[in-house]
DNA sequence: GACTCTACTGACCGGTCGGTCGAGTATGTT
DNA sequence: AACATACTCGACCGACCGGTCAGTAGAGTC
């Protein structure tokens, strides 16, 4: 048994799937050459290989540590002791932290799934359904009756979308941070919360409604 | 001077675009091949090249049409006569509706304008941008203390953040639609509006901040 | 020093990409 | 009828893709 993984090798792997990320959340996974990674992590095609098995399996890493990370983070706020609206504003805090330390991950996470191969993609989805229901949940209970209703979901879904949208106009060099909206986001959304009209979307409970079907 | 373009050439046309556009929704540029185009179309190839210049052009076409689409909308709601909160509920239903006529393109529009090469990526931007400044225009006409602060942009994106994610968990087919959700938005926006504390984000006028400089 | 396995590489493979060529046919104008 | 062009297509092109091969350099064990 002559020799064992250089003690570099853990670092020059994660340093690829890194560079990687970057590249993929910049031009996209296709669009990303294996040539090009190579490139950007300094060695040459067939090392790069040497290190990960094959492009696919660069994505799969990719998104499974990220979403790893965001189930984390929902579990460490869940075992803290707060309060409903603390809590949301911690998950929502938190969420925007680890977001703003892995943008790259982040934005490969809600981009590139669709190139998974089924079981992985739906392995990475249920892991970030889990999250998504952990806030829905946590906001349930500023609002009870939302669970009532066809708009518990949806609303949750909102929140992503003003945090997941980020990426698109918030310069990770600019003058405003990831951090500094959080409080903003959490404001917004529960400002928002009390003040939308929920009555219309009521699930039925007992009595069966009339069915309005789509003639299609 | 013996013929003439076919009647059909343009409904062809814009078939073509629409399948295309479907297709790069779905599975992005990059990764979208003219074989697929074609195969989608039902022509060979080089048909398919007889209406399209270039896989670009279909790109930029795209991306162009749609911009255009929401800058009209903009334009007919600016010439209401509108209270100023009525006039965002407007914008706001008006470009779900133009969103869910047309979710393709709109897709196409915020995941592949960066395939677009420079210039024609800062023309679709800046179109876009106008958009966006319609928005953020109305909305401080609400609360006009926001023009003030370094809130006002960043609040109008996280408004486009709730609607441009929607295409990540409404269903086309679903129970739920794009018009059914913009009355939520429109209160959940308003109602958020007032709650966030704006104070700690204004701008001195005057007064020269002292200079919080990060160290990297 | 002999051996083994890691780390790394230039050259190369089959396959697919965006796009074109040349030819055939349908269709309108003269 | 004669012609020019619109339209359509099978076959093909060079470039590049993801991935591999055969081989070298050298650190670690014996």
């Amino acid at each position: 048994m002559p020799r064992g993984r250089a003690p570099g090798y853990d670092t020059q792997r994660e340093q690829i799937l890194a560079r990687a990320a970057e590249l993929f959340a910049r031009q996209g996974y296709t669009a990303t050459s294996m040539n090009q990674v190579a490139l950007a992590c300094g060695v040459s095609k067939p090392s790069l290989y040497h290190y990960v098995r094959d492009k696919y399996q660069l994505l799969v890493e990719i998104a499974e540590d990220h979403v790893g990370r965001l189930q984390a983070l929902v579990l460490r706020v869940q075992q803290q002791p707060l309060e409903p609206q603390a809590r949301v504003r911690e998950l929502i805090g938190s969420f925007l932290e680890v977001y703003a330390d892995a943008q790259a991950a982040h934005r490969v996470l809600t981009e590139d799934v669709k190139f998974l191969a089924p079981a992985d993609r739906e392995r990475v989805l249920d892991a970030q359904r889990e999250v998504v229901t952990a806030f829905a949940d946590a906001i349930a209970d500023i609002r009870p009756e939302l669970r009532t209703t066809d708009l518990h979901k949806p609303l949750t879904m909102l929140l992503f979308g003003m945090m997941n949208w980020m990426f698109t106009w918030l310069q990770p060099g600019g003058k405003l941070t990831h951090m500094a909206m959080a409080p903003v986001v959490a404001d917004l959304f529960f400002g928002g919360l009390n003040a939308v009209q929920i009555a219309e979307f009521a699930v039925p409970s007992i009595v069966v409604q009339p069915k309005k079907r789509r003639l299609a």
